[in-house]
DNA sequence: GCCGTTTTCGGCCCGACTGTTTTCAGTCG
């Protein structure tokens, strides 16, 4: 019998939640379910210990009917509340909460007097101005609803990264269990680890004669020989553009590339791994990340292809949360997560004061982190580990572009996120200057989550993103590149153009509890389709060069 | 739904913005 953990618990709490919302239940009852999640997704022992000793109700956050739902759906998965709910509240009305502008309220709302029941009954009710007459509702609010639809049907049927690398690694497992199956690779955006990602496709190498299937779902499953199999893996991979400029090259060569073969002459030549069909266009091997037809084969004719940072290249975690804010571990957890990472330092990076509904920290709460980093860090200190707490803050851009404390209470930090979390709406200019303002303190450090975009949620705030890494340039503020599956922001289009202005990038979880400290790797991948390399890395820099480095900047301006 | 030694009931993190109103509810971070 399978057990469910606790996470897969915490998102059916979550699920409860979001369902009980849209029944009109009071907020705080519905938050009650949300908050329980996020304890559950903090916890530090298995959830089953916890169970079988009985200390459910332990829990902050827990009580008698949260710890009988978390222990049925610990045993079988769902909950007969939870069932209930799936009946009374359809999923189209889970779809139109999601939506921009739409929350609960409104979405009962237009269930109740129109019907409106998911996003096509939206759209009609939109069209046939029935919703700009709704009370509450009005003209704007319509036509910003439709962009919002739009949105949501560009987004249909895509996954963000870990939901996609989930899909194709259950689908690879069932493949590879397939009869005369010799290989399988999962293939296209998946792949080329994209931030966003259709359907997912797998490349299969299987002995002559094997029957195969040619879908797995929404999954295409293609079938190669063994000796075409690198052709099958290239061409399932993609890009179109990258792909492109690989058939122009062979032709140059005197060589014909197409999905049917690589020839010469008239005559097939091998390709049983992709690196063979490189090899014959005289080119490198060219990781999947790079494969987006920017340049990329005629770097790697050039013998100019990036050496791309990795994993293990990464020393320290910059920018994550505790519950001196809104993050769910403590201080000492969450460094300790991060020391059993391998890692030098944990650079933690509360919200600011102005962030009030994330618990932002009063200068006097700043400073009573900083003893306990004190503490943690004398601790390690004695110890003889090489590990260190960095005190940084994530300090709130306000709206005029100042930073969220005084000089004097900036300059006890050892490092600056500045994010932007409020005015999303300014216009292009004003908010380009905001942030501009911002990027010219000498207390910042990094610019944080640089467009504020949601994946698959929300479009990133109008900004001038090439003027804004100019100023990071000039002024050696780093720009983060948040690892948070849901950001992936700054954008990995916009990397090479960082460098080129002389930026420097840091790859930072943004985590809010000790699970998501474990997001680095997506952070790598988009850096690595960015085609940034390790040297330019802000926290691949070991721990010594990285406190010299924010020292030397620290001494350039502040008061001593 | 959870919580509490000043409460077993009445609070619950809160302020700003937006678009709707004509004094405010709903949404958002």
């Amino acid at each position: 019998m399978t057990e469910f953990d606790a996470y897969a618990v915490a998102d059916r709490l979550d699920e409860l939640g979001r369902r009980l919302e849209l029944t009109g239940e009071s907020s705080f009852k519905v938050r009650a379910y949300h908050k329980s999640a996020e304890v559950l997704r903090a916890l530090k022992t298995p959830l089953g210990e916890l169970i079988q000793a009985g200390k459910l109700e332990e829990l902050p956050g827990v009580g008698k009917a949260i710890a009988e739902k978390i222990e049925t759906l610990h045993r079988s998965g769902t909950h007969k509340t939870l069932e209930r709910l799936r009946q009374e509240v359809p999923d189209g009305l889970l779809d139109l909460a999601g939506l921009p502008g739409l929350g609960a309220k409104k979405v009962l709302q237009l269930r109740k007097e129109l019907g409106v029941d998911g996003l096509d009954a939206l759209e009609r009710a939109i069209d046939d101005g029935r919703v700009e007459q709704l009370k509450g509702f009005g003209a704007k609010l319509a036509s910003s609803l439709k962009d919002a639809l739009a949105f949501a049907r560009r987004s249909a049927g895509r996954q963000r990264m870990p939901e996609a690398a989930a899909e194709a690694d259950a689908a690879l497992e069932a493949v590879r269990a397939w009869p005369g199956v010799e290989r399988a690779e999962a293939a296209g955006e998946v792949r080329r680890r994209c931030e966003t990602t259709g359907p997912p496709s797998l490349v299969v190498c299987a002995a002559a004669g094997a029957r195969l299937q040619e879908r797995l779902g929404a999954m295409r499953v293609r079938a190669a020989r063994p000796d075409r199999f690198g052709l099958a893996l290239l061409y399932e991979t993609g890009s179109e553009a990258h792909l492109q400029a690989l058939e122009t090259r062979a032709k140059e060569r005197g060589l014909q590339l197409g999905s049917d073969g690589l020839k010469r002459g008239g005559e097939d030549l091998p390709a049983p791994d992709e690196a063979a069909v490189y090899a014959a266009l005289g080119l490198p091997f060219i990781p999947p990340e790079l494969r987006e037809g920017q340049g990329e084969v005629e770097a790697a004719a050039a013998g100019r292809l990036p050496r791309l940072v990795e994993d293990g290249d990464l020393r320290g975690i910059l920018h994550a949360h505790t519950t001196f804010s809104d993050g769910n571990n403590t201080l000492e957890e969450m460094a300790e997560t991060v020391r059993g990472m391998g890692l030098e330092y944990f650079g933690v990076a509360d919200h600011s004061q102005s962030a009030r509904y994330a618990g932002g920290l009063s200068p006097e709460r700043v400073a009573r982190q900083h003893e306990e980093a004190d503490r943690l860090n004398a601790k390690y200190a004695a110890a003889g580990l090489p590990f260190r707490i960095l005190k940084g803050i994530e300090s709130d851009i306000r709206e005029d572009g100042s930073l969220d404390y005084d000089d004097a209470t900036l300059a006890k930090f050892d490092f600056v996120v500045a994010s932007v979390h409020s005015q999303f709406h300014l216009p292009r200019e004003a908010q380009t200057a905001r942030i501009g303002k911002a990027l010219a303190h000498p207390a910042t450090t990094i610019l944080g989550h640089a467009t504020g975009r949601l994946l698959l949620r929300r479009e990133g705030y109008t900004v001038d993103v090439e003027r804004i890494l100019e100023a990071c340039a000039e002024h050696g503020v780093v720009v983060e590149i948040n690892a948070h599956p849901v950001r992936l922001d700054l954008d990995w289009r916009w990397h090479r153009r960082a460098l080129e202005l002389g930026a420097w990038l840091s790859i930072n979880p943004d985590s809010h509890n000790t699970a998501e400290l474990k997001l680095m790797p997506y952070g790598v991948a988009v850096a690595r389709k960015g085609g940034v390399g390790p040297e330019r890395v802000l926290n691949a820099l070991g721990l010594a060069a990285l406190r010299e480095r924010l020292a030397a900047r620290k001494r350039a301006w502040a008061p001593a």
